[in-house]
DNA sequence: TAAATAGGCTACGTC
DNA sequence: GACGTAGCCTATTTAT
């Protein structure tokens, strides 16, 4: 046997290879013979080695002809299809390559390979052996204990007892009679009528077995169900004996054998030759070799304790006061911080030792009250000295605030140095991060409160479960701090970690904390007005097209416009015709329906999205919105914001920017603050291109886009005509955006060439700007990432290196007219994220100088170059000096920063 | 068979 | 270029 706390995968294979046979389509080898299965067999085999590293791994076969479960039941499994000859071709060369990996095949006549995985889940139980079934049979999960779980390889998602209690809400031990209710289509288990899943866990739950749910038949609810329990009581033991797996199956292991690590690499490699695996070879070779993957092997020791006794309370506190750096985690009833209630606390003082404190749980759990932990762990959290890491800590912050706590000593947030470290990552959730930097996967969330409707809430779920869980999430951080920070050294990005990023958590859970006040009167007052416009529209076009159909449904649209009244479609979508407003818009020319179409559009979408939306998050404690800014999403270094997302509440349109006089300052006397940086992005490029003219301009306060204008088309700046601003306006967002000559052409409706030509014009004028986009064009294109002015990067890749040097006889350096996608991310980050880093910087400084001076004025919004302050009104007048002060002075740039600032009762009169 | 859920897609609001 | 949200539509899962 193999030693105790060693980790087994057994794998039922005929389960494995259906599913890859069915999954995968057909791929034959350069012989000819369908390899389907074999390829994706040898994939999970190979995943399995690679990511799992487990110290022993057996497969089992079920053995050619019937079971005794046919005896038992004649027409057991009668449902299932013949084995198709593309896949029984299919087995003996899945055989061999087994025998290359020298894994030992099990296959025992008269058993299933469910039993033999039962056999060796008892084995490795006893000899406390963790033990991980690799199958998709549910029949396994009645195996599960303390050290067997079921493995799902398709979802990498380890089954064990939480899982099955979330997902079946019984016991393992419960399992077999739970099955021998319910039935199994697919095995031919017959099961009883009328009882589902649901039902069978009720039935469970009263009466503990299914002998005592057969006994008890006559207490069932429902007339039928009754009798169909009594007269199903047969087939239903018959069926406990199909589903109970035989945990003796008469077999000697050679664990040995079993041991993960020598195989037989030139018979691999010509297997692999034969069949045609190419990428597979590779990783056999790997393999064989001893290549050790990145990240170690999990052999995850933690002691995580539940807090339940004022001593143990105590002596927590007594541990934590001593450490200079603890990691914290909260667990709470809502994802929304202004709304959650505290469920616990967690804290972590060093790798795997961990602990939760529980003050909410269902009734008969025991927790401690919530006053009495604040009482012992408040000053900690509050003291500046112990220094606080985790992940995701605004979150914690604006939760322990509602508790009247203010955490203080922040210093390390594992989510944003992961973004710092990647910002063009999907997620920086902790799952993902411990995956990947730990190689340890955590406990999932939804295998404590489950998903979709039935979805519980975090105080729903026993406290014993949910110790585990939250005490690894204040484990983990503890873990990944160490390594996240020697990347971001080695990156050089500490300073904008320590500096920027981790100070300003503070500052946006502030501003969350703060919200903003909407009128919610003004905005039922636009409603009303909306709709009634909406509806005149609707009404409109249904008389013109003769028949009701649904305005929101492009597809139905197109039906009208393109099929029904014959227009000509001007582009398409994936699915068919576009309706698009620029479609429309081209459309209107030859047809007055289109018009109609884009007006009621509009009215549509202001309603829905902001109208209506807004009142229903408003916070019915404070009456303001909280909205949520994201730190870690947008790839630039941007501020995202959801929930609602109040930084594209409309003010291009006039009926749009009436929302904005929805919103206004907290209360009489308070007067709202809008303070913008003035072109901010352009003065970015002209800060980078170095281009004198460029800054003098911005230094004079001259209006770009007019001197733009005048320089590119050779005339006096009173000579520029509104065409020629509004050109040179298009041109000067296009290069912030990246925008190609067909973009241009497109947004100011000219030709390409046209288009074409005034750009470049402009860089004929401005060669600072070109020199600026090659450099960094070279640099993505060198070491695969550009930089920001405080450092920040982004990875690209697919960026191609600019041509020979600037005066090089034949200069034919790709031009910026002509970038791929990747060319112009990389240009636009640069820009972006630079002015990205500015404002953050401001906010910061802004936010010290509210405190210093001691002033009651609240910063609540950021609109990426905007920000907005509810403001007491005698405040306003040191309040304008203060902003302007700080947000100017944020950097030395090669242009002076301007900022525009609007005061008023509302946001649209700012 | 109907209802619930998930995910893709189109469209559109901001800077 | 960077985002988030709404609504429709379809496919898939689940409940009865």
């Amino acid at each position: 046997m193999l030693p105790a706390g060693s980790t087994v995968y057994v794998v039922d294979c005929h389960s494995l290879i259906f599913q890859v046979f069915h999954a995968i389509p057909e791929m034959t080898s350069p012989r000819g013979e369908p390899v389907n299965a074999v390829f994706g067999f040898t994939k999970d085999l190979l995943k399995l080695i690679e990511d799992k590293r487990p110290d022993a791994l057996i497969c089992a076969f079920d053995p050619p002809g019937d079971t005794f479960r046919h005896e038992l039941y004649p027409v057991y499994k009668g449902e299932r299809s013949e084995t198709p000859t593309e896949l029984r071709s299919q087995f003996p060369k899945i055989h061999q390559i087994v025998e290359a990996l020298r894994i030992p095949i099990i296959s025992v006549p008269k058993f299933e390979a469910d039993d033999v995985l039962a056999t060796v889940a008892r084995l490795c139980d006893e000899s406390q052996v963790f033990c991980r079934l690799v199958t998709g049979d549910k029949d396994s999960r009645q195996l599960i204990t303390n050290h067997v779980a079921v493995y799902n390889i398709r979802k990498d998602h380890v089954y064990d007892e939480v899982a099955l209690l979330a997902d079946w809400g019984v016991r393992p031990d419960q399992v077999v009679d739970f099955q021998s209710l319910v039935g199994d289509k697919i095995d031919n288990i017959p099961g009883v009528p009328l009882i589902g899943p649901k039902i069978a866990k009720e039935l469970l739950d009263e009466f503990g077995t299914l002998d005592r749910v057969l006994d008890n038949a006559d207490r069932v609810k429902g007339a039928k169900r009754q009798q169909n329990l009594k007269e199903g009581r047969e087939l239903a033991l018959i069926s406990r004996q199909l589903v109970r797996l035989d945990q003796y199956v008469p077999v000697e292991i050679d664990w040995q054998a079993a041991r993960v690590g020598d195989f037989d690499a030139e018979r691999l490699a010509e297997l692999c030759a034969d069949f045609g695996f190419r990428s597979i070879a590779e990783r056999m070779a790997a393999l064989s070799s001893g290549g050790a993957a990145d990240t170690a092997p999990s052999d995850w020791e933690a002691n995580y304790r539940a807090i339940d006794t004022p001593e143990a309370l105590a002596e927590l506190a007594k541990t934590l006061a001593a450490c200079e750096v603890i990691s914290v985690d909260t667990e709470t009833t809502s994802v929304n911080p202004r709304e959650a209630e505290l469920v616990g606390f967690s804290f972590a003082w060093a790798e795997g030792e961990a602990a939760y404190v529980p003050v909410r749980g269902p009734a008969g759990d025991r927790v401690l009250p919530l006053a009495d932990v604040l009482a012992v762990l408040g000053p900690i959290l509050e003291d500046e000295s112990i220094k606080k890491i985790g992940q995701n800590l605004k979150y914690d912050m604006i939760v322990l605030r509602g508790a009247g706590v203010t955490m203080r000593g922040l210093s390390f947030d594992t989510m944003i140095a992961s973004y710092l470290l990647d910002a063009g990552e999907r997620t920086h959730n902790l799952d993902v991060l411990s995956d990947r930097y730990l190689g340890h996967t955590t406990v999932k969330i939804s295998e404590l409160i489950g998903s979709g409707k039935n979805q519980k809430r975090m105080d729903e779920v026993p406290v014993a479960q949910i110790a585990e869980y939250a005490a690894e999430d204040a484990d983990v951080p503890l873990r990944l701090w160490p390594m996240l920070h020697e990347r971001l050294d080695r990156d050089g990005l500490l300073p904008l970690s320590d500096d920027l990023e981790t100070p300003l958590v503070e500052v946006l859970a502030e501003m969350e904390w703060n919200g903003v006040r909407v009128d919610v009167d003004r905005l039922a007052e636009l409603s009303k007005q909306f709709a009634l416009r909406s509806q005149e529209l609707a009404e409109q076009i249904e008389e013109i097209v003769g028949h009701p159909f649904n305005l929101a449904s492009p597809k139905q649209l197109a039906e009208v416009l393109f099929q029904e009244i014959g227009l000509k479609p001007i582009k398409r979508t994936k699915t068919g015709p576009s309706t698009d407003a620029a479609v429309l818009e081209e459309l209107a020319a030859l047809h007055p329906l289109p018009r109609l179409i884009v007006e009621h559009r509009q009215y549509a979408k202001l309603r829905g999205t902001y109208v209506d939306a807004l009142p229903q998050l408003v916070n019915a404690k404070t009456g303001r919105v909280h909205c949520s800014f994201n730190q870690v999403v947008a790839a630039t270094g941007r501020l995202s914001c959801s929930d609602p997302n109040l930084q594209n509440i409309p003010i291009r349109t006039d009926e749009g920017r009436q929302i904005r006089s929805a919103f206004t300052a907290g209360e009489a006397g308070w007067k709202l603050v809008a303070a913008d940086y003035s072109q901010i992005e352009l003065r970015v490029l002209a800060h980078f291109s170095e281009d004198e003219t460029l800054c003098k301009a911005f230094a004079e306060g001259q209006d770009i886009h007019t001197l733009v204008a005048s320089q590119v088309n050779g005339v006096g700046l009173d000579e520029v005509t509104s065409e020629q601003r509004r050109g040179a306006k298009a041109v000067n967002f296009g290069i912030i955006y990246g925008q190609s000559p067909f973009g241009l052409a497109k947004t100011l409706g000219i030709p390409k060439e046209v288009a074409a030509q005034f750009i470049a014009d402009y860089f004929a004028r401005y060669p600072g700007v070109m020199d600026f986009m090659l450099d960094t064009l070279d640099t993505a294109a060198r070491q695969g990432y550009v930089e920001t002015l405080l450092g920040r990067r982004r990875a690209i890749a697919g960026v191609r290196k600019p041509g020979p040097p600037k005066g090089a006889l034949f200069d034919d350096r790709p031009q910026p007219l002509q970038m791929n996608l990747p060319e112009r991310t990389a240009v636009n980050t640069v820009i972006q994220g630079t002015a990205a880093d500015l404002i953050k910087l401001a906010m910061l400084a802004v936010s010290r100088r509210l405190k210093d001076e001691g002033l009651r004025t609240k910063l609540i919004l950021q609109i990426h170059d905007e920000l907005v302050f509810d403001a007491p009104e005698e405040e306003v007048e040191q309040l304008t000096t203060l902003i302007t002060e700080e947000m100017q002075g944020v950097a030395n740039l090669r242009t002076p920063l301007a900022v525009d600032i609007g005061v008023a009762d509302n946001w649209a009169e700012c």
